[in-house]
DNA sequence: TATAACCTTGACGTTGGCGTAAGGTTGAAC
DNA sequence: GTTCAACCTTACGCCAACGTCAAGGTTATA
């Protein structure tokens, strides 16, 4: 019996994501990832979609700036999102449905402002540095300027 | 004899900038904010300039969210600039200015760098949620629909 | 000159996000 | 059936970026 299809150990996971070992744990503790399924023996076994979840994280975590606490939230949208993807299947419990829905997209919205505002004032940001790039160049230039036109009297 | 014209204690500073006085303390510790002038008895005297570097602090860690070490070499580049600004008076030491300039370009352009980087990522995670919540309005559309056109047979 | 509001330094405490070491278990290979 | 890397849990450690006292000095105002 080979191993589950797909099934990655954190070995391998932490290599292809970037994080440690320790940092998948630590995830998992925290509710970031759901505990994944295990081997006899208790090795944890991981899918893509783990994979890509970490990788989620670290750029909500990296990007935004925000604390693993509110990261959660989002992650947790996703989540939301997946269940509702895959039993599309809405014999049950329509109301459930709505308000998960709701708060997924209450939570979506939310990080997309968040995302909005930075774009803009990292626009700004942006600007700001291109003016300073072009100010140096020039007083760059002006010493040049400085040192062929006037006397090389020193030495 | 009133105050020096426009200098802030410690506490307005604060409350203009946001932070607390501990921490613009600590800044000064960590070298983000230089040493302000004191008045007789010890209290700081900050100038308006102190608190646009406190803001310009906080926004750098907010946007970019690197640390304050970091941060602290790119406000030394702000702080070449201002030097280089007011004594423009490049009679002394040409090569030491040119030294400069060209360490605050390099920092500058590794700012810049930075900034493109996560603007860009920013956008695709726009787009994304972009999608995600017309994803989810459609839901959103298809429950109803299920709501109105099937039967209410309920309640 | 009293007293409240503001400030000082010093030092220890806290929180988030992991690092790391200890001691034991598992699994594939030989 | 033993070896050995990869994994397990437990638990203490660590750094950044401040928070939070404590004990006292300073300044403005009555």
């Amino acid at each position: 019996m080979a191993e589950k299809q797909g099934s990655l150990q954190i070995g391998e996971v932490a290599q292809r994501t970037g994080v440690t070992q320790r940092t998948l744990r630590f995830y998992e503790e925290k509710g970031l990832l759901r505990p994944p399924s295990r081997m006899g023996g208790g090795f944890r076994l991981y899918t893509e979609e783990d994979v890509k979840r970490v990788n989620h994280i670290r750029r909500l975590q990296d990007l935004l700036g925000i604390s693993l606490a509110d990261i959660k939230e989002m992650v947790d949208a996703d989540e939301v999102l997946r269940e509702l993807r895959s039993q599309y299947r809405p014999e049950s419990a329509i109301a459930e449905k709505r308000n998960q829905l709701q708060k997924a997209t209450a939570v979506t919205e939310a990080q997309f402002a968040i995302v909005k505002q930075k774009t803009e004032q990292m626009r700004e940001m942006e600007t700001q540095l291109t003016e300073r790039l072009r100010l140096f160049t020039r007083w760059k230039q002006e010493l040049d300027e400085l040192e062929t036109k006037a006397a090389p009297t020193r030495g």
